[in-house]
DNA sequence: GGGCCCGCAGGG
DNA sequence: CCCTGCGGGCCC
């Protein structure tokens, strides 16, 4: 049964879409994330206490907490991820094999054969994960932590939960006591290091339990031609029907981030920021950005590896180190459509933009293309697409666009090693100082309500 | 320049 | 399988 499958929030005139009636307001409740208003009568599980009354996140935004605007993330690397990428590397283990040996080095000790598992003979395979968890827990959700943080003591704690215990004035480690520095609680910057390591390690338990287990299958076309082509089928001439050429490097398809030397055998040194191609086909095949239409690229139950801004949606802004991008959907493309820019409903927190979502709730990094179609934007490349290196997605929310339905936002701010491309040309010859968090939450409140009087910015932050 | 249409690629 | 998608060429 399904009694609550429809949960819908009052319509613009204040009548809930569900019952019909205008309620009055004290029998409503506002969205902290997308301030809609819904109907408690209709809710089929309203908020029980004051306080969850004031922080209540609507069916549509509810499923996890959002995060508040905080932390450029630090991109150091550390000897753990190099040995760990080594491991990686090394052509002559077995899947298997690089399994044990990633455990082993981040467990600091060697796995004997047998059992060397502290009884309870729960699972009998003493993953990297088990050792994960009694060591790298978030000391308040005793959880592996999202979106890491780690205080100079050594202990980690989720981006959010750190942010709460800073809220409340403390300024000890809520793990040994330790004294937090001031600029770690103003400015906590998520351990990147610490993000690669947990994501490998559950791709390493995944290996171990189920060895065949491929999530997501990788595109054997590294024997097309060397550029896109037209198949038989597509009798339309040139690209506008195309199939993708050979695929250059060796990255799969869910790979995250940077695409280094070792993985470009033809080149031996990786897509490099700033690097052009003709067209998003040509992108394609240096991995960069893998669709040939569409914007984002990733998996709702995964995360996003990349997406390409070509200025499609009105809203978006562009400042070149940060940038507002806009979900996907909301629009009709029956028939024939391909792009309609039309918004004809709303937006929800569900396939790429979902994607987008685990990835700024994980601190992944996000490939970044730009197209010369992105007109509005002076950082767009004057032809082709350039791939402009990793960003980071701060903050995700949705909002009533300027037509009128709502969609999914997202605050992506660089955090590349490697220079920008535009940076020697006419925005200056050094790069931009990433803007402070601050700065952004006010250039986002500014536009936003700009652009929607419905947004409550304030009361959308924890 | 804008509308239109097409097949491909990939998620689900 | 079906549906979606910030391409791209052509026709008017």
């Amino acid at each position: 049964m399904a009694h609550d499958s429809i949960q819908l929030p009052c319509d613009a005139d204040g009548a809930c879409m569900r019952c019909k009636a205008t309620p009055p307001t004290e029998e409503t409740l506002t969205c902290s994330m997308c301030a809609t208003p819904w109907h408690v009568a209709c809710l089929a599980s309203p908020p029980e206490t004051l306080v969850s009354t004031l922080q209540w996140h609507c069916p549509d935004c509810s499923g996890d907490p959002l995060l508040s605007a905080a932390a450029v993330v630090d991109g150091s690397s550390s000897e753990l991820l190099a040995s760990i990428k080594a491991i990686e590397a090394d052509e002559s283990l077995t899947e298997k094999e690089k399994a044990r040996k990633r455990q082993e080095l981040v467990s600091g000790r060697v796995e004997e054969d047998g059992d060397t598992k502290k009884g309870k003979g729960k699972e009998k395979d003493s993953s990297v994960l088990d050792v994960l968890d009694s060591s790298l827990n978030c000391s308040f959700c005793m959880q592996l932590p999202d979106r890491p943080v780690t205080t100079p003591c050594g202990h980690n704690f989720c981006l959010k939960c750190f942010q709460k215990w800073i809220g409340q004035g403390k300024r000890t480690c809520a793990k040994c006591r330790s004294t937090i520095p001031p600029k770690m609680a103003s400015q906590p910057r998520i351990n990147s290091t610490l993000v690669s390591v947990i994501r490998m390690a559950k791709l390493s338990k995944s290996n171990v339990a189920a060895e065949s287990h491929k999530v997501f299958h990788f595109m054997h076309n590294q024997d097309r031609p060397d550029k896109a082509f037209t198949t038989e089928r597509a009798q339309k001439a040139g690209k506008a029907n195309a199939a993708s050429g050979k695929i250059f490097v060796t990255v799969p398809p869910d790979h995250f981030g940077p695409i280094t030397a070792e993985n470009d055998p033809a080149r031996n040194q990786g897509v490099l920021v700033g690097e052009c191609w003709e067209d998003r086909l040509e992108c394609r095949q240096w991995g960069a950005h893998l669709p040939h239409v569409a914007g984002i690229a990733g998996q709702s139950n995964y995360g996003a590896q990349s997406v390409a801004l070509s200025g499609g949606y009105e809203d978006d802004e562009d400042h070149g180190e940060w940038f507002l991008y806009t979900g996907s959907g909301g629009r009709d493309l029956s028939g024939n459509k391909r792009t309609n820019k039309e918004q004809s409903f709303d937006q929800k927190f569900e396939k790429m933009n979902e994607a987008l979502r685990v990835s700024c709730k994980k601190g992944y990094p996000v490939r970044v293309v730009r197209s010369h179609k992105e007109k509005r934007s002076s950082y767009a490349p004057e032809k082709g697409v350039r791939y402009d290196g990793v960003y980071r997605i701060e903050k995700c929310w949705r909002k009533v666009g300027i037509q009128g339905f709502k969609v999914c936002r997202y605050l992506f701010v660089r955090c590349d090693n490697e220079p920008a491309p535009w940076t020697s040309d006419e925005h200056g010859d050094r790069p931009r100082p990433l803007p402070a968090i601050l700065e952004l939450k006010k250039a986002i409140d500014i536009s936003e309500r700009k652009e929607s009087p419905s947004w409550d910015f304030d009361s959308s932050v924890v």
